[in-house]
DNA sequence: AATGTTATGTTAGGAAAACTAACATTAATA
DNA sequence: TATTAATGTTAGTTTTCCTAACATAACATT
């Protein structure tokens, strides 16, 4: 996977909604939310003050689920479907894993390459930090 | 302009954080947020219940007021350079005209004495396009 | 028909976050 | 020395969000 894919992905998970944009967005209640949160099919971060902190994959989800439920499927079916994606994620990512060894060294010539054309472009991991609570 | 190029737009200006995230996001205080608002350095939108919202562009833009600062650049010079850099987006040939060379030149001077003062703090701040789509 | 379940609405009381406005402080400058 | 610019701090108020509880409409089960 590519560093770019991954830093996109960080980017999209980091928390800095609060309820009340997440309610604009997608227009579902607060008591929605809050109901799809207590039945673990997002687990938004919390502030200090412990206030939800929403990220932007978090979004994406709310509107897939209530895409779902217009179609008429209820919470337990959803919640089957979102466990059967993150599996399939993972088997994705393990299908990635069997490249061959030629084909990694390639991978990573290329990217020191790169990172040595442009050392800022290189996301550090400390540069997130101080996003997450 | 291509679509993705204008949603990409819409979703940058969208008003989406409050300031708790920007201050995190930027680690300015709330004072200083404010202060670059009263200054008119930023606009931005209110809640129904009167509470400031921010895009993604503001937070940029908070970040180059941030940068400048440290640079010894003062609010006047930075609403100067903002000014002309509306312009130029608007009409080079126009922004021309509204500073005369002469004009131009002392503004400029101004700012080097200026940044010559402040030598200890150069470290630039790191660019936010990097931490969204 | 009566009862239970699911998803959501509503309300109350409390805590966190943000607001304005005023005064304080610090470093740089005239 | 006095002034100014940028920021800190504090107080009092309003808005937003929190949990918890109870209410309800639609639907399913007995």
């Amino acid at each position: 996977m590519s560093e770019k894919k991954k830093s996109s992905e960080l980017r999209r998970s980091m928390p800095l909604l609060p309820i009340g944009t997440v309610m604009q967005l997608t227009e579902l209640s607060a008591r929605q939310i809050r109901y799809y949160e207590e039945h673990d099919l997002i687990q938004p971060h919390r502030s200090d003050g412990n206030r939800r902190m929403f990220s932007l994959n978090d979004v994406d989800t709310l509107l897939e689920i209530k895409d779902m439920l217009e179609q008429g499927i209820n919470m337990a079916g959803i919640k089957k479907l979102f466990d059967m994606k993150k599996n399939a994620a993972v088997q994705s990512v393990q299908a990635e894993k069997e490249i061959s060894d030629s084909e990694l060294r390639r991978i990573l010539r290329e990217e020191m390459r790169n990172a040595n054309r442009h050392q800022k472009s290189t996301l550090r991991q400390g540069d997130l930090s101080r996003f997450y609570q």
